[in-house]
DNA sequence: CTCACAAAACTGGTCAGACCAGTTGTGTCT
DNA sequence: AGACACAACTGGTCTGACCAGTTTTGTGAG
């Protein structure tokens, strides 16, 4: 195999693995080539296939970073093929969260099993920005705390499943909260949802930590199935990335 | 923008809208330097951008061709990135067996829920396919019985995911069948966890379904650990292209 | 004339060193 | 202390060479 291909498969694992965080500068180029032996060449080609699948952002003159899987950074990537199974497609949303339920409930599972000190820190940073917020524009934090949770169950596959999942998750998130944050008690419960789970996890409990995700997600998906029967009308959320324009501006 | 990456969007741009077919020859590397009136190795760096992101795969010797879009039957989904991370990772595998445990698990519960009869048939017919015949070479057999199962679990989340893992998980049953059915007492077991999911999902018992699905995944996965522990030697199933296009088309 | 086999002419893979182009830190001069 | 220019980083591109597989070609032996 390419020598190229190697490597940046040694570095995708590393990322992957949690060796580097996301937003985290990778060493430049005559860093890699110097200290794997290479020629820098090898170490670009490697660097453009991460770059072709999403793992890495490269920023002239500044370096290359770990790609973050959350929204307001990147997405350069086109818009999900199932996104257009989701418009209009209410049911595809409690399919999706259905899925949820059992990945997330597993994430935190191992989450709380495999946290190393690293990852207990990112989830607690997580967890106090999404508590210091303004509930109705913290769906985005919201997406963050699960993120840094999901990336703690150390299971690459794990990462990469709900990772491809990424945009119709932040649809349901953000459709949660819009929809669920203006009523109070539906908050106050989420909340609390969040602060057990993040004990859960803190904790290592594994057991709790992954009845009380499932819990969450169920409770999300029932809650919203209530209020479609019941008032007929979710709140629906434009399907409008538009960060490639965002992205082309920041780095143009 | 770099030259690269608008030279890698116009080719996938020329790909996409049909202007080369799958499986064709792309110009060589010299030759689109020339044309383009760039250097080759900005040439390389697009095309290396375009193999991490499927398009096109490249052959040393030969040229670069358009990605046959057949692996994964993606009509959803991207050509999963996941595949490489298998090879030579065993640990990959065990994180796939994981994931699965869950994702088998839900999708027996629903498909114990929601089966229709046309889905009962399917997965009757599946079945007694598995059963009479050879162990030795029915990875196929055997993936397509649970195939069959995730199907009827109507959702199409969930049918995504598995399907854009179908090549991994592919690898994981042929390397369970190569490594546990010589053993007749694995082999035994197995074929039972089988019939009672049969049994389970057409007496329309979600959670004992799910149960069993979970606990068939988790004994292949910990049988597997333990051999790995032992004996040391797992055998490796030969990461060959062709025939899992073969089979994804036997299984769709 | 045909077949075999070696050489040539492709293909991609890697290397070296140079230079251009953004970004950031530093130090000097006012 | 502040402003500004100059290093010293970073990635982006070019050149030309050579290595390593694959296919074509051409020539010699039968």
């Amino acid at each position: 195999m390419a020598i190229s291909q190697e490597i940046s498969y040694r570095l995708e694992r590393l990322i992957l693995d949690g060796g580097l965080a996301p937003e985290q500068k990778i060493p430049s180029e005559r860093q890699l080539a110097a200290r794997l032996g290479v020629s820098r060449a090898v170490i670009r080609e490697a660097l453009h296939e991460l770059q072709g699948r999403g793992v890495i952002e490269t920023r002239h003159g500044k370096g290359s970073f770990v790609a973050s899987m959350v929204p307001g950074a990147n997405e350069l990537g086109e818009p999900s093929p199932l996104m257009h199974l989701f418009e209009g497609h209410p049911r595809t949303l409690f399919d999706l969260l259905e899925v949820r339920e059992q990945l997330e409930g597993q994430a935190a599972f191992l989450a709380a099993q495999r946290a190393t000190q690293l990852d207990r820190h990112r989830i607690t940073k997580a967890f106090r920005a999404l508590e210091d917020t303004d509930p109705l524009t913290n769906a985005r934090l919201d997406h963050g705390f699960h993120l840094a949770i999901v990336e703690a169950s150390h299971n690459p596959v794990l990462v990469h499943v709900l990772n491809s999942l990424k945009n119709m998750m932040l649809l349901t998130v953000q459709a949660s909260v819009a929809n669920l944050n203006p009523r109070e008690e539906m908050r106050n419960k989420i909340v609390r949802h969040h602060r057990q789970l993040y004990e859960a996890v803190i904790a290592e409990k594994p057991a709790i930590a992954q009845k009380i995700a499932m819990a969450h997600v169920r409770f999300v998906s029932d809650a919203m199935r209530d209020m479609e029967k019941d008032g007929g009308t979710l709140i629906r959320i434009p399907v409008n990335p538009e960060s490639s324009v965002e992205h082309s501006r920041a780095l143009t």
